[in-house]
DNA sequence: CGCTTGCTTCGAGTGCACTCCAAGGTCATA
DNA sequence: TATGACCTTGGAGTGCACTCGAAGCAAGCG
């Protein structure tokens, strides 16, 4: 018996520093999730899950015995990861980019390092954007408050 | 001879607080601006320039007597809040629908202070996101910094 | 057995925010 | 005054990220 692996790419035995429990697992240790479990969980539609594994967003899916999906854990910490990015304003073509990295192996490491570096980056200045505004907002606030109080 | 005001709503004589020094400013003290020294300010383009107008998020932008519109100061300053907001990604629609309440006056200060309070919460909401997303972006860099070089 | 619910595929449609085009008028400078 | 850069308009086009629809197969239940 061992701990369901984080993510994809993490699946190695020296992950465990990264490993999270997965809040998705069942009781009986089951792991394969029809689409409209991980609809219920992810806040996805069942289109755009579709969609994700056509445009190749995701790792090859499992198959039930009549064609249906079948998600793991390990799937749905993929879903977690790509909703994140995409919060980050990441395009999905780069998301798919990265994907393409996973899948060809531990031989990319360094490039999918550089890759999540230059989206660090990005995120920092999006947080600094965000904050600036932050202040013209609370100046514009203050001001319809006192305004609007004593007039 | 007096300062510019810093942003439409604010133009009041009690706004000093909330004026910024203009950056645009000429030192003649001119303040009619053609939409292409506008670009060069913003980084917006002429298109998206006349779009805005045209969709009802400028004010009444001043003409020339050929037609040819000339930007003021307060339109500079109006257009840096738009870009800022828009990095928020409050939706345009809502940003028109702020701009009308401008243009309706004082009457609908309490409004505006509403809009842009919420407009607030879901700027800390998106930092806190950004903030998450970036945790999981650090772990998976240092995971593959130490992979990239142990192995 | 019939019914409901959920699944499959592919291709077409939607909404947003621009982005561009064509045809023509205007402005600064050599 | 001529040239070339810049400006005007309305409407059409683009790219992204979904989002939906139609037709049909499959599983569970009273």
């Amino acid at each position: 018996m061992q701990t369901t692996p984080a993510t994809l790419e993490e699946s190695h035995p020296a992950d465990i520093c990264s490993a999270r429990p997965s809040r998705h697992a069942r009781p009986d240790g089951q792991d394969r999730y029809t689409i409209s479990e991980v609809v219920a969980f992810t806040g996805l539609t069942a289109h755009t899950l579709r969609w994700y594994e056509r445009i190749g967003l995701m790792p090859h899916v499992d198959r039930s015995h009549t064609g249906q999906r079948r998600y793991s854990n390990r799937d749905l910490d993929w879903l977690d990861l790509v909703t994140k990015l995409r919060l980050t304003g990441m395009p999905v073509a780069d998301m798919v980019r990265y994907a393409e990295l996973v899948r060809a192996g531990s031989d990319t490491y360094r490039e999918r390092q550089e890759l999540l570096e230059q989206t660090r980056r990005d995120v920092l200045g999006r947080i600094a954007e965000l904050r600036d505004t932050l202040a013209v907002l609370d100046r514009k606030i203050s001001f319809y408050a006192t305004e609007g109080t004593t007039r």
